[in-house]
DNA sequence: GCTCATTCTCAGGAAACTCTCAGAACGTGG
DNA sequence: CCACGTTCTGAGAGTTTCCTGAGAATGAGC
C-alpha cells in the first residue's frame, strides 16, 4: 500500500517566526524522521496546513499577526485534525496556555530540551491516535532498566526510582542512545535546554547522580569511555 | 571536468579564510575519494554552493563576511540539502553553535585530527542518507580485527580490547590503510591534531602500545618496514 | 513567605592518558 | 661481522579527564 515512503511520513508544521527557533526544531524533527514545514506567521500556517494537512502542529503562542490558539480553531475549522504543541515563553501567557490546551493537545514554555520536544511530539501523536506506524507503547526498555513516558516512572529490576526531571531526561537519552558511545556535548545538546551556556562538567555531575541511583544495582549499566563519552550497556562477561 | 566518475562521487564544499586550513581538509577528503571545492569567505561559499550542489559542506563559524550560520541558512534556502560540519576555535563561537547544530548537522573544535574530520563527514552523509555509496555501518574489519565506530570498541578474535583514544584513532587509521605502508608522518598528520608540533617519534611509542595491546595475539598484523613505515596486513606465514 | 526539591557551580583528589627521553634491540649496508 | 642508523619499549613527568561532595541559587508548592 506504500507508493513513496512519504506517504507513511508523518507531518509535522512548524510555526514560530524566530527562524532560528523554527529552524532548530524542524531539522530535530526531520532528524528522528517526520517530514517538516515550516511557517512564520498565522497566514502562512493557514495556508500551509490547508495543503499540507499536518498529523501534528508545533505552534508559537505569540506570531506577528495571530496568536497561536485562533490559528489552531481556523485550521481545525478547515477540517484538519492536528494535534498541536504550543509553544511559549516564560512568562505570562502560560496559565492561557494551560486553559486552553484541554484534550489532546499539549504545550512547553521555551527554552526547552530538544529530547522534550521530540517525546511530546511523539506523545501527541499517539494520543491522537495518528501514530500507528512506531510500536512503542511509550515504554522503554534496557537490560532490567524499564522508563515509561506517560508516567514519567522508571525502574530498575521492577523497583520504582525517584529521579528528577533532568535525571529522566538523561536517561532516557542514554536508553535512546543504549549501546552507543554519546559525548558529554551531544548529552548537553540534547538533554538540555536548547540555550544553556554553561560547562559540559554538569554532565558528569548528573551521571553521578543517575549512578547512584540507578547503579547501585548490579550489573553497573551506566560505563565511562574514557575521553570519549557514556555508553549504556550491560557489561560484558 | 570530466564528467565520468563525478556522477557517484560525493561532493563536499569547505570553506574558511585560513587557506592553509582549507588545503589541508580539502587535500584529505580529495584523497578519500570526496570531490571537493572550497571557498574563503560567505559569499563565495553561496555563489559556489548554488552551481555545484554540495552532498555536505565543513564551515567556518568565523567567516570574514557571513559568519557560518548565515551561509548555511542562505544556501538551505537555495533548495540545497546538505549536511554541515561546523568548525569552530575553542572558545566563545562554541555555546552559539551548540544550540544551532543539532539534528543532522555536527561541529568540531580547532585543532581536530584529519581522521576525525574524515570521520565525521562520513557519519553526516550516512546521516543524511546521501551515503548510498558506502555500506559501513559504522564497523570496520581487518582479518579477526573489528572496529565499532558507534561503540568505540575494538576487538580481536572476538574479544574485547580496552584502548586509548589515541590508540583508537590510530588503529582506525592503520585498518583504513590495511595492507598498504603508511609513513609516520602520514600517521602523525592524519591521527594527530594538526597542530601537534612533536616528534614523529610518538608514533613508534603508540604502535608499541597498540602491538602489546593487538598482537599479542597471534598471528601479529602491524608490521614494520623499515625505513618507510607501517603496514597492517596477514603475515604471508 | 517558608520549605524543600532541584539545578548548577566549584574544587579536591584519583585515575587515565599523552608525551618525552634514553637505553636496548634490531636490520642493513658495507 | 661490524658499525651505524632505525626502531622498540619502559619509565616517569606533566597534563587532562573524571568523579564526587558541598554549598549557593533558583523555583515550585504549600
Amino acid at each position: 500500500m506504500t507508493t513513496t515512503a512519504q506517504k507513511t511520513m508523518q507531518r509535522i508544521l512548524v510555526v514560530d517566526d524566530e527562524s532560528s527557533i523554527s529552524e532548530l526544531i524542524s531539522t530535530s524533527l526531520r532528524f528522528v524522521g517526520f517530514d517538516v514545514r515550516t511557517a512564520a506567521n498565522g497566514a502562512q500556517a493557514l495556508a500551509i496546513a490547508e495543503e499540507f494537512r499536518p498529523h501534528a502542529m508545533v505552534l508559537d503562542v505569540m506570531l506577528p499577526d495571530l496568536d497561536g490558539f485562533e490559528v489552531c480553531k481556523k485550521i481545525r475549522n478547515e477540517g484538519v485534525d492536528t494535534g498541536v504543541l504550543f509553544l511559549t515563553a516564560k512568562d505570562g501567557m502560560e496559565d492561557k496556555v494551560k486553559g486552553l490546551t484541554l484534550g489532546g493537545d499539549d504545550y512547553m514554555t521555551k527554552p526547552f530540551s530538544l529530547e522534550e520536544l521530540v517525546a511530546r511530539i511523539r506523545a501527541l501523536l499517539r494520543r491522537t491516535g495518528v501514530d500507528h506506524i512506531e510500536i512503542d507503547d511509550e515504554k522503554m526498555r534496557f537490560a532490567d532498566l524499564e522508563l515509561d513516558e506517560a508516567t514519567h516512572e522508571v525502574r530498575r529490576a521492577g523497583q520504582l526510582l525517584d529521579l528528577s526531571p533532568t535525571e529522566f531526561a538523561l536517561i532516557r537519552y542514554l536508553i535512546i542512545n543504549a549501546d552507543r558511545v554519546v559525548s558529554k556535548s551531544q548529552i548537553l545538546d540534547h538533554v538540555w535546554q536548547y540555550d544553556f551556556r554553561g560547562d559540559a562538567g554538569i554532565v558528569e555531575t548528573y551521571i553521578s547522580y543517575l549512578r547512584k541511583k540507578i547503579d547501585s544495582f548490579d550489573p553497573p549499566l551506566i560505563h565511562t569511555v574514557r575521553g570519549v563519552g557514556y555508553r549504556l550497556r550491560i557489561a560484558p562477561k
